[in-house]
DNA sequence: CGTGCCAGGTGCCAT
DNA sequence: ATGGCACTTGGCACG
């Protein structure tokens, strides 16, 4: 019918439905289904959702999600490797996933379907994300400017007493430091880390906190310690790892605008 | 045309495709499309899609879901409260999301769209679960030997300089008691947030972390600061709540089978 | 709005 | 498999 896609149907027979999907789950293939069901769920917790219209996805994976009309999270779901079956009983469509480890399972029940699609995907793009985590802390190490001018890095997670700080070095006057990075907003936790750090140290050392921002209450206490707020800018370290193209086209059109 | 379906279009131009997110993005409907599209996102962090087959969905609210052929997770998303932008450019179909706070972007640029629609699903059904977090605390209050035998809840969820420990108590031999409850294994995490509450009182105090199990180097530092670790029988809690009803109506479900 | 903390967290990589 | 930890974690409740 239509390229890639193995089929589509409007308010089938449930009978119908369930063919289509068990054939679909056997050929591999990507469902959707808008329809009015409720749903079940037993595991490491238990859920119960009564009747309404929602959208119902299988993967050729065995992964289930199902989405309401809000929200970003799935109000119910079933991660991939579970087993799908699915039926018509006492006049109603079943749908059941089981998961074996751990024992979980979803029942999703229909009363109607208003509509269900099936497709093959074709998907070979690679998903780069960056910079995370290490990559991150490998940004850092290689330019320390970013932290501070005149900043060299003399180690990196060294284990201490009292923890694991990020990085220690030396600044442009000589003075040793010890730096704890966050990639998101510090916190106070983030200046007790740090101060963590820095008590267990003997002799002359400057504690340097580093983020792209940090509230108030934090950057109050970390003042009062006597130690620095360095704001990491994210967006220039990013641009380092070539992802310039992107950033550029995403702020010219959103400068154009849309609609 | 369809019962709750605002509409639905294959193979549309892309203009097409456009007029059709626009006028259901403000007409408030949850729209599912399947196309040949590629992904950037920058925010926290930054990642890059080449192009591919994929479903995407735009919900209401604003949030915006990317799925591929696999994986119980989006490849990339947006949550609730995006603004969404969406028109033709450079004979490409974009959509735009941005998110306020924190700052993020998220596009998707369209190839083609083999379909899409748009519905207004009605669902008032409430989402119960259990048992969760309160009812769980509930049990524990209602049945302290679960966590030691002799042991006398005080107060519970109270506010203290440092946080909220799960429980304050006393114990058999009249020790007064704060207690930290995990539902899941405890990690260093969970002694550091007891550690916090200790800290913050004055007086003898004996402290228990409570969990089903523990890390083992959580375990080393409990024990070097001197606090108990009590395991926490999940299973035999559970029993004490009938969730049964459903254990068996899926189990009966499951015996007859479907396909 | 920041802070703290749970979640059916999920996923990744180590042992 | 299990442990340990990061995540664009998201989400909620509370000061």
């Amino acid at each position: 019918m239509l390229c890639h896609m193995n089929g589509i149907m409007f308010y089938p027979l449930l009978e119908e439905a369930g063919d289509f999907i068990n054939s679909s789950v056997r050929g591999k293939k990507l469902i959707i289904c808008i329809g009015l069901f409720s749903v079940e769920y037993l595991g490491r917790s238990s859920s119960n959702l009564g009747l309404g219209e929602r959208v119902l996805m299988v993967k050729e994976d065995g992964s289930v999600l199902v989405h309401r009309r809000v929200g970003y999270e799935p109000v119910n779901w079933q991660p991939a490797g579970c087993i799908i079956r699915c039926g018509v009983r006492d006049g109603k469509l079943l749908l059941l996933s089981e998961r074996r480890r751990p024992k979980e399972f979803l029942k999703v029940v229909f009363d109607k379907v208003y509509l269900i699609t099936s497709t093959s995907l074709v998907d070979e793009a690679r998903f780069e994300i960056g910079p995370v985590e290490n990559e991150f802390y490998d940004l850092l190490m290689a330019h320390p400017e970013y932290i501070e001018e005149g900043l060299r890095i003399v180690s990196r997670q060294k284990s201490m007493p009292s923890g694991i700080p990020d990085f220690t070095g030396k600044d442009s006057k000589g003075n040793y430091v010890i730096i704890e990075v966050k990639r998101s907003m510090a916190g106070v936790d983030s200046v007790k880390q740090l101060d963590r750090y820095m008590k267990s140290q003997r002799g002359h050392f400057r504690g340097i906190l580093c983020a792209p921002s940090i509230t108030k209450s934090a950057l109050l206490i970390l003042k009062k310690k006597g130690y620095d707020f360095r704001r990491l800018n994210l967006k220039a370290l990013s641009s380092l790892v070539a992802f310039k193209p992107y950033e550029e086209t995403l702020d010219r059109h959103l400068e154009e605008g849309g609609s």
